[in-house]
RNA sequence: GGCCCCAUCGUCUAGUGGCCUAGGACAUCGCCCUCUCACGGCGCAAACACGGGUUCGACUCCCGUUGGGGCUACCA
């Protein structure tokens, strides 16, 4: 039998990156068992779902690659059958219909809670028969009263809940909306999800949908609750810790495969292994190895990790991954000009703005002098050096790199001075500041004509 | 409050009773490399929350405490 996931996103905001690690974890054992991963929109809160969180969360996970082979599925669009379950349990009493307003429940619970017990439902309409279909009311479950409820969790082994603990919950609002614990059944029942792999905030509501497979005669998934992701504070992550939306991510200028690399350790290892190709998740992904305990978002171990991604992209496919963020000040860069000089970038930028930062640059025509940098380097004192350098590049037969660095070194040496007291102000002059990727590499990707522009340009400002 | 889950360096983790003098990575600090910044290399510092058991032997198993998280809605 194919192994069948799903990632179940409600559309009241943006994907975050607990729902992001959440939906790869599942997109990760479909592909590791060659199954199906299915998308599914869970928007039964009409006050709270909205089109724009809906547009978001399929961005960010196309953005992610995360590519589902079914849906997107809205449960907006399957009341009727809904309905029809609902109508189901009512037909067999295992729900009943509750007329009780909202001023009784809350008078019931806040006796119950000022008695310090539990603030359950009374049940005060559970044996009054079916009632009024026409008039206003709520179709409850019918919880058991006694007994054991309790399941495996693949991580945890199994979890044991009291059905005292359980409530006459609510499956069917007075506005005929049916309620997460219900649908989340149906819907995983009827798309044949024999693995529910989630956020282990819906281990306490488990015990729940576990009545409501067995109420619905459906058979039992297999669970597999993975923990939390915290802010640095070890709360969960939210929008007071800052960026928690994948899109910042991308607007910050990660890789996607370096985003799922970093949700992928946290809370799964493999060894002692750190950098993993998207393909290598997928063929070594296991769920016995995932971890129980929640994590701390560290984003420095995200630049880390995006560093090295970024390392085994190849120049063209990096060039072109970068160059919207250079386009912003550089609007007549191209993919081509730019995979010209990501060798010399990519090494030194953790991110795609800071490798479109480092290749200004190249693509400037006036070279700005930053104050500072030309104060230093480029006072009358630099004039030797500049003109000494431009006399020898004009000498030089070819523009290569180490060709070029052996014709400096002598110059340094014939001149009686470092090689850094040349360096540094040709550095200025070339790039208009002190950082930069050597000077050498620079002055083969710019070429004679407009090196010896750059450094004249300089000398004479 | 009740119920449930979790607990190894600052952070992510390896570790499934002896292989642990607890390993790796990130961050930090130091050194090396060096034309700047990085990369890279080397190194220092840094953890089994606490208390009881079980066992010849516990990071590993059990119980409790503490701490953190979650659920407890006509949210998902």
């Amino acid at each position: 039998m194919t192994v069948r996931t799903r990632f179940a996103p409600s559309p009241t905001g943006m994907l975050h990156l607990g729902g992001a690690r959440t939906a790869l974890f599942n997109w990760l054992w479909a592909r590791n068992q060659g199954g199906k991963f299915i998308l599914r929109i869970e928007d039964t809160d009409k006050e709270r779902s909205t089109l724009e969180s809906v547009d978001e969360i399929l961005a960010s996970l196309k953005w992610l690659g995360l590519e589902w082979d079914e849906g997107p599925f809205f449960q907006s669009q399957r009341t009727a059958l809904y309905d029809q379950k609902v109508e189901h349990l009512l037909r067999e009493g295992k729900a009943y219909r509750c007329y009780c307003t909202k001023e009784e429940l809350d008078a019931s619970r806040a006796a119950l809670e000022a008695a310090g017990k539990k603030p359950m439902y009374n049940r005060a309409c559970r044996d009054k028969g079916l009632g009024d279909p026409l008039q206003p009311h709520v179709v409850r479950i019918k919880a058991p009263l006694t007994g054991i409820t309790s399941f495996t969790d693949s991580l945890r082994g199994v979890v044991e809940f009291n059905n005292a603990e359980l409530d006459d919950f609510v499956i069917r609002r007075t506005d005929g909306g049916v309620m997460y614990n219900f649908v989340v059944v149906v819907d995983d029942a009827e798309m044949g999800i024999a693995h529910v792999i989630r956020g282990d905030d819906h281990l306490a509501n488990t015990p729940k949908q576990i009545l409501l497979y067995k109420a619905l005669g459906y058979g039992i998934p297999r669970f597999t609750h993975v923990s939390m992701i915290l802010g640095p504070d070890k709360k969960r992550l939210s929008k007071r810790h800052g960026a928690e939306s994948v899109m910042a991510y991308r607007d910050m200028g990660y890789l996607p495969d370096a985003m799922l690399n970093c949700f992928a350790r946290m809370g799964w290892g493999f060894g002692n292994q750190e950098i993993f190709t998207r393909q290598e998740l997928i063929e070594k992904f296991s769920l016995d190895k995932i971890t129980m305990s929640p994590a701390v978002f560290d984003i420095a171990k995200l630049d880390s990790i995006n560093m090295q991604h970024m390392k085994i992209t190849p120049d063209a496919e990096l060039a072109r991954l970068a160059l919207p963020f250079l386009r912003k000040t550089r609007p007549d860069a191209t993919a081509e000009k730019l995979a010209a000089i990501v060798p010399l970038l990519k090494e030194r930028s953790r991110t795609l703005v800071e490798l479109a930062a480092g290749a200004e640059w190249f693509f400037t025509k006036d070279v700005v002098y930053q104050p500072d940098a030309a104060a230093k380097f480029l006072a009358e004192k630099a004039r030797p050096a500049l003109e000494a350098s431009i006399a020898a590049i004009d000498a030089a037969p070819v523009m290569g790199h180490n060709e070029l660095k052996g014709a400096f070194t002598d110059l340094a040496a014939k001149l009686g001075m470092g090689l850094k007291d040349i360096a540094q102000p040709v550095r200025v002059a070339l790039t208009g500041g002190t950082v930069s990727p050597g000077i050498f590499e620079m002055m083969e990707v710019l070429g004679k004509e407009e090196t010896v522009r750059r450094l004249t340009a300089a000398l004479n400002r």
